[in-house]
DNA sequence: CTGGATCCCTTATGATACTG
DNA sequence: CAGTATCATAAGGGATCCAG
């Protein structure tokens, strides 16, 4: 298979949570994990609207080669977050559809993008302030 | 250096967006990756409740090596979420802490990460059933 | 059209050793 | 203690060719 789905990446070293609540962050890692995938949440919102082809995604997310589009639509797929339904006709058509539990992740995933989006400007002030520290 | 706190894969090749208001999402993306970076995620929940210190936190994120955690560091103290400070005693001390902007940053990931953790049976559960369906 | 399989280069990351 | 430097290896990801 070359690239397996359960990327090594993903199994977590078990840290000491200190006390608090998040007493299992492995589990939860590892779909932050898929939700830090650059192009996981590229497809994510490209599905947001509906049901896509998959040289429809690929065209929307200019970019994206072929291979990555079909296992980030596996892994999606994997985690139940998408849907693969196949039309067997000639050509073959293939469409791709968030699941509830994808749109459901959706939610929180708008909330961060738009708060990367309203504290942009301030982050990559940031970034060329370090930078000039830094570089010269 | 070696390894640059620029990674490449945070320039992102300009997807075309439908029309919808996420017109500017490379930048957005860049600091999507930053949350979903594996190691960033910890050190900010492990920077919750106030400053720690550089072995401090290596013990609490059992599992990182300092090498990681140092890159890790840096590169949320580049994006201004964290600070450094160097208290110049002997041994040296240096505490991290999170900046307005990092505690910001907090609440939607802490949202996602409560999201992960609801849904995580759903996700693992889809994983297995996926696999069982694959691997045999 | 929708991918699966390969080849191959680039990055990311861990282990280890060394320093102010 | 808090890093830096170096090395080795694994994972990421593009290009290309092939097949149902």
């Amino acid at each position: 298979m070359g690239t397996s789905l359960r990327p090594a990446h993903t199994d977590f070293p078990a840290p000491q949570m200190p006390d608090r609540d998040h007493a299992d962050c492995r589990g939860v890692a590892s779909i932050l994990a898929r939700v830090g995938d650059k192009w996981s949440v590229f497809v994510i919102m490209m599905l947001s609207d509906g049901p896509k082809r998959f040289n429809e995604l690929k065209r929307m997310i200019n970019g994206i080669s072929q291979r990555m589009l079909t296992l980030t639509l596996r892994g999606l797929e994997r985690d139940g977050l998408v849907t693969r339904t196949i039309f067997p006709t000639i050509p073959p058509r293939v469409d791709y559809e968030l699941t509830d539990l994808g749109r459901g992740l959706q939610q929180p995933v708008m909330a961060l993008g738009l708060w990367a989006k309203e504290h942009q400007a301030q982050i990559a002030a940031a970034r060329t302030r370090f930078d000039e520290r830094n570089d010269t």
